[in-house]
DNA sequence: GCCTCGATTGACACCGGTGTCCGCCAGGGT
DNA sequence: ACCCTGGCGGACACCGGTGTCAATCGAGGC
């Protein structure tokens, strides 16, 4: 026994599968130099055909594949993509986690999650630290920090790749995904417009949220289309969270022309709706009709079945992980898959006459 | 202008800030050698003090970092941790990140995420290539991937540091966070009892997830210490999904001698409970109580309010960190913090005479 | 005052890849 | 036959850390 680590070669070692290989190995296996094996890794054009598949060949008997913090080492950056998110939301961050993962299956990059919050003095240098600690490849930011402008000043100057989600166009293409949040508003509108109403109310997401706007603003346009406006007392100040929705929706219950309908921004206020209507006896869809956005779980699990509006997050996640890493290539997918949808269930309905 | 990367020692860009610090800068800076840096970094004991000291300075003076690749590639081992799940309730997926990046905080490891799907064939190659690739410091498992002892036995022999969060010690004290989900039954049957109810039903998780039995066995605990039993009729088995739990409880009080109370495995099961007894016109809780167990949103957001189990699985979190990375150290939380209890909703009461 | 010994510190190789630059080679022009 | 050229492949340094082992140092023992 040597008192180094195993010699250089240990093939035996390498055949039994006890040691992984390394590009030392194949070069010397294959009898080329360990260049010319990194060049097969990486695709270099300029490599008689004959070369590389008398590498490849080795490189598949033997499992062979490149260590990425070696590789991140001499590339000075790491093969990890970052999700920087302050989305409350459970369900949104797991699925947008899940389209991640599916843009990312098969192209050696590893997700590293980073939640964050807007609010912090030191929101700034705490993901600029977190970037440049580990050389990311790239992040992804969600609403609300991908309206940061802070913050995507700070990812230009330490020019780390990102993607934007957000509902508007808030950087260059490159850089972002839309969410259009404002045809799913336009969707919730014309749905309530469509089923006879008349006098509706809307409860917005906090104003530093685009989609909060851009929901409303959808939501105008839907209903405008059959001659509706959104009366500006109807509309309620929420923050995306449940407890805001059950007081924005008091509030405008409470009024003598009170609305016959309402859409939450989002299904946790729109559960607050419900059990505020629940509390001033009203029944739904009969006596008010409730309409959400997002389509998660929660809005087939309460009672009425909640309409709203399906937003494609997993889909989107997927489109936000190929535009960063560059695979965004050839979609071949219907476009409609990245808008929102109408899902109507039982919350709503034709108001009384 | 060489053609070549900046000079070794562009000291001009590393006072601007424009160059981050390597080891090889502190060295020459503090006049010491790169290996004596690295004695700071690792906290070396044999070192003098007052040159621990003057290396410190320098480091805090220019705000250097080690490399997490750089220092991976020589220890042979990266400085990730990998959680990996197969659990499709996202409330508990974000809850149990926030915990394990509670319980990384400042220690210099990164949180991948890896769910997987326990039914695939190559679930424990998919698994250990993932591992291998990124040389894992080490992983989280969660139910109920953390039961498998397939992949608990790859763990071993590949040698990464794993935790298992599991119902029960299904491996060594070292390598198990146990989630006491029996006692959090017992909680759930103690409470129908002392509320007076004597015949009542119990929906199941999947039998192939340990928790299923815990919390059915601690259940049955509960009821004993009152004297009830649960009679196996009364017993359906679920999946832990919404669906299931109405079928289950739709099945439960089809019955002749229908339960006056039912204890769903989780709350979207209990969810579930809710719908079927609406549609089968009992109220909650007047006709029937039912209790869930997780206390996750939907618990509050559901009507009635749901009485619950809950449990902490953001501290869990936390503690699998910590053990995984060897900080478990003095412990000077209370240990009640990570035990399952009771929250007292509206949808349970005392059953109608 | 000289020697021994443990505590410190440094020189150098190495982890597993990539960038740079140079040499070799065959083919085409003269 | 000679030179030039472009394609191909290799030698070597380097990315930023750590392991090994030897050198150096100061103090205590004789």
């Amino acid at each position: 026994m040597s008192p180094r680590t195993p010699k250089p070669s240990d093939d035996a070692a390498l055949e039994g599968g006890r040691r992984r290989a390394t590009i030392n190995d194949i070069a010397r296996i294959a009898g080329v130099s360990k260049k010319t094996v990194s060049r097969v890794i990486n695709r270099s054009p300029s490599l008689r055909p004959e070369t590389r598949e008398k590498i490849e060949a080795v490189i598949a008997r033997y499992g062979y594949a490149p260590d990425p913090q070696a590789r991140g080492l001499a590339f000075r950056r790491s093969f990890l993509i970052g999700l920087i998110y302050d989305n409350p939301n459970p369900q949104y961050v797991v699925n947008m986690q899940l389209g991640l993962l599916d843009g990312m299956r098969g192209s050696g990059f590893e997700l590293v999650v980073h939640p964050c919050d807007r609010g912090s003095t030191t929101l700034v240098p705490d993901i600029r630290a977190f970037i440049e600690r580990q050389k990311l490849f790239g992040v992804v930011l969600t609403p609300s920090v991908s309206e940061d402008e802070g913050v995507a000043a700070m990812l230009r100057e330490v020019g780390c790749e990102y993607v934007r989600v957000a509902s508007v166009a808030v950087d260059e293409a490159a850089h972002s995904i839309i969410t259009q949040d404002r045809h799913g508003g336009l969707l919730a509108g014309r749905h309530l417009a469509e089923l006879g109403h008349r006098r509706v109310g809307f409860i917005s997401g906090p104003l530093t949220f685009r989609s909060s706007h851009e929901r409303r603003g959808g939501f105008e346009d839907g209903l405008a289309e059959h001659g509706v406006t959104l009366s500006p007392e109807h509309v309620a100040e929420g923050a995306y969270t449940f407890e805001s929705g059950l007081e924005g929706a008091a509030k405008l219950l409470a009024m003598p022309d009170r609305p016959t309908a309402i859409f939450a921004g989002n299904d946790e206020m729109a559960a607050g709706v419900l059990h505020a209507a629940r509390k001033a006896g009203l029944s739904v869809p009969e006596d008010l009709s409730v309409i959400g956005f997002d389509d998660f779980q929660i809005a087939s699990r309460v009672w009425p079945p909640l309409s709203t509006v399906r937003a494609p997050t997993r889909e989107i996640g997927r489109l936000a992980a190929e535009k960063l890493i560059g695979q965004a290539g050839d979609d071949k997918r219907d476009p409609a898959d990245r808008l929102p949808s109408l899902v109507a269930r039982d919350s709503t309905a034709a108001p009384k006459p």
